[in-house]
DNA sequence: TCTTGCCGCGTTTTT
DNA sequence: CGCGGCAAGA
């Protein structure tokens, strides 16, 4: 097993007489240290599957590296295994532990877009660009261990002592809500191992070893929950590059490297350095880029895999013709290569980019998987559903209650929901709670509560059915009891409305897979589902098609071919972030994208764009000029200006064509 | 009480 | 240009 790896990869494997941290560079086989190290450590030392976690961040990663650790380990003995990440495994850690917390263990879970309603509502105000800035500012806070009192003891000045009562009343709600959010599942398990010693001791000595990927987008609780599960023992490996650091907008703290060193004075450091992922070319641009960057550790990337083909420099006269540029080339080089149209990717920084891109390749009828961007749970028709699953589980949770009671419209208008709000206010029960008592029927009249209480006596039956019935019965009725479909056609257009209805399909279909195979009901299922993207376990992989992604939702993956599109300053490097002096961690991001290429790299900017339906003009990312100029090929150089290049571009396509007789 | 149409506004990145 | 929020009619 072990005669797979390289010498440093095989030492990062056997090392096990304290904490280590491993420097991985891009390409330089971090998945593969973990994923063997965690063969290594059941087969070679015996220790039991279930005694081991590997935390990774997103589901997508954490699914990959189950899948091969059990092909390595043939299937066997990797039963018990733990492999998630931070947010399921905070979550998993909370519902077993959730008393401790004044919490019931059928909790709620808001993600970002719950949690916005919320502040809307303790803000009184619709101004997104606010409610924004409320919810980073009390993330931050979050992710940096301080609570309400804390904050307020803290702050500077009036707005945040105002920030910190915004906070307060928002945990406040949240508690009273049965809820968290995505920051508590994390946060509240750190608060909990600090309070309560025998569930530290219960976890700890569950998770005897930790293997954390990424280690260089931990947040402080996320180092804290490492730090307290790992204990003394200090029995973790943490993997991870300074220069992948992607996410300190999110609260990551590359200072944790450092730390790490400090508060483990024993850390074994080992570096991984030889590349097998990308040509020399490609590594050189990375490097060359990064160089710019301050160093925390220095390492230097190095690859066998050839000098590689000049990376390609595209302008286009406008973001449309971007589009039709990089389509072009990518069907221009998939004939001459004789490629799979799954070989090529096109990354951008914006979720919004890929719009033009998705046109495009529409009308070439070319097959492309969108990754990132909105997830299928964000969607209005799914978000309507699991209002409803929700609200089984947890009768508290007032904001899915209202959106339940409200979608479809039964007849449970704004003054309704007023009178049943202020009623259940005044006695601090949930909604539900007090639609059953009998002083509301005296202020609300038999027209507007006979409803009411008819909805919510639906939900009670559906709720005892929902404990014990198959989860497909269950959602059967609960679809056929609330009439979504036929709502779905009143509302909108035959095919919206379509496409709709086939998510909810799709959505409940895998409901009942999910539930027939781990034999659990829709009320369990519920429990996890904040957490999971559908579109990461639908059977992607093999499906022969271009990827489009965000650099962020890119990190971890590799392309043979990658079009990085929109490299001009304002996207990348992103204007927020220049102005507000992160240009490094937009360097980073390039950094990213330029090495998730294997064997080609094409960036690409346009003179103009289109942006809220206003032409703005562009320059080519600072980033293009601090390469070396002798690896690149084509504009950005001055050496051929978009028109011609088009032209050029679609006479050989047309060749092409012509020639396989299409 | 619910639906329709109109207006105004705004685009970082994600668990 | 496309979405979401709000004000007026059924």
């Amino acid at each position: 097993m072990l005669s797979k790896l390289n010498p440093p990869q095989r030492e990062a494997v056997k090392y096990l007489d304290g904490p280590l941290l491993v420097l991985a560079g891009a390409g330089s086989g971090k998945t593969r240290v973990i994923t063997h190290k965690i063969a290594y450590l059941i087969e070679t030392c015996g220790i039991s599957a279930s005694n081991i976690a590997a935390i990774t961040f997103t589901n997508k990663a954490a699914r990959e590296m189950q899948e091969r650790v059990g092909k390595l380990l043939q299937g066997k003995a990797a039963r018990g295994l733990t492999v998630t990440t931070f947010h399921s495994l905070g979550l998993h850690i909370l519902r077993q532990e959730a008393k401790h917390l004044g919490y019931k263990p059928r909790f709620s879970v808001l993600d970002a877009s719950d949690s916005a309603g919320i502040l809307n509502d303790i803000l009184k105000t619709t101004d997104k660009k606010e409610i924004r800035r409320a919810q980073s500012v009390i993330s931050n806070w979050k992710n940096a261990m301080l609570s309400p009192a804390a904050a307020a003891e803290a702050a500077q000045d009036e707005t945040e002592r105002q920030l910190a009562k915004i906070y307060q009343a928002y945990q406040d709600t949240l508690r009273a809500y049965q809820a968290m959010d995505f920051d508590d599942l994390i946060r509240l398990p750190v608060e909990l191992f600090e309070n309560v010693p025998e569930a530290l001791e219960k976890w700890s000595n569950k998770l005897r070893y930790l293997l954390i990927d990424e280690y260089q987008d931990t947040n402080t609780c996320q180092y804290k929950l490492v730090k307290l599960l790992s204990g003394s023992r200090g029995a973790f490996t943490a993997v991870g590059d300074d220069d992948q650091a992607i996410y300190a907008w999110r609260g990551a703290n590359v200072e944790n490297l450092h730390l790490l060193q400090n508060d483990f004075p024993n850390l074994q450091v080992i570096k991984l350095e030889q590349n097998y992922r990308s040509t020399v070319r490609i590594l050189r641009a990375a490097n060359t880029l990064i160089a710019n960057n301050p160093k925390l550790f220095e390492k230097k990337l190095w690859s066998d895999l050839g000098l590689g083909d000049p990376i390609q420099v595209m302008a286009a006269k406008d973001d449309e013709q971007e589009a039709e540029n990089v389509v072009m080339r990518l069907q221009t080089h998939k004939f001459q290569n004789r490629t799979r149209f799954a070989d090529y990717a096109i990354l951008y920084r914006g979720n919004h980019q890929a719009r033009i891109f998705e046109q495009q390749l529409r009308n070439e009828k070319i097959p492309y998987l969108l990754s990132g961007g909105q997830s299928f749970f964000d969607r209005t028709e799914i978000k309507d559903i699991i209002a409803y699953l929700r609200l089984l589980a947890n009768s508290d949770d007032d904001p899915a209650f209202i959106r339940a009671v409200t979608t479809p419209r039964r007849g449970i208008g704004t003054g309704t929901l007023e009178k049943l709000g202020n009623y259940a206010a005044e006695r601090h029960i949930s909604l539900f709670a007090a639609a059953f008592e009998a002083g509301l029927e005296h202020q609300l009249g038999a027209k507007q509560h006979h409803p009411l209480l008819e909805f919510c006596n639906f939900i009670n039956n559906l709720t005892d059915r929902a404990e014990r019935e198959p989860c497909a019965e269950v959602m059967a009725d609960l679809l056929n009891a609330i009439g979504y479909e036929a709502w779905l056609f009143d509302q909108e257009e035959d095919r919206p409305a379509q496409t709709k209805w086939n998510n909810v399909l799709e959505f409940v279909a895998w409901i009942n897979k999910k539930g027939e195979e781990d034999g659990k009901t829709v009320i369990e299922l519920t429990q996890t589902i904040a957490l999971i993207n559908i579109l990461d376990s639908r059977e992607d992989q093999d499906v022969d098609a271009v990827r489009l992604s965000t650099l962020h939702a890119a990190k971890g993956l590799e392309y043979p071919h990658v079009f990085l599109v929109g490299v001009e300053e304002g996207i990348l490097p992103h204007r927020e972030s220049v102005d507000n002096g992160q240009i490094e961690e937009e360097r980073r991001l390039m950094y990213v994208g330029i090495t998730r290429a294997q064997k080609g790299l094409t960036l690409s900017h346009c003179h103009k764009r289109k942006r809220a339906g206003e032409w703005q003009k562009c320059d080519p990312s600072r980033f293009i000029g601090e390469l070396h100029q002798e690896d690149l090929r084509g504009a950005g150089r001055g050496e051929t200006d978009p028109e011609a290049q088009k032209a050029e571009g679609s006479a050989r396509l047309a060749q092409i064509r012509a020639m396989l007789g299409k």
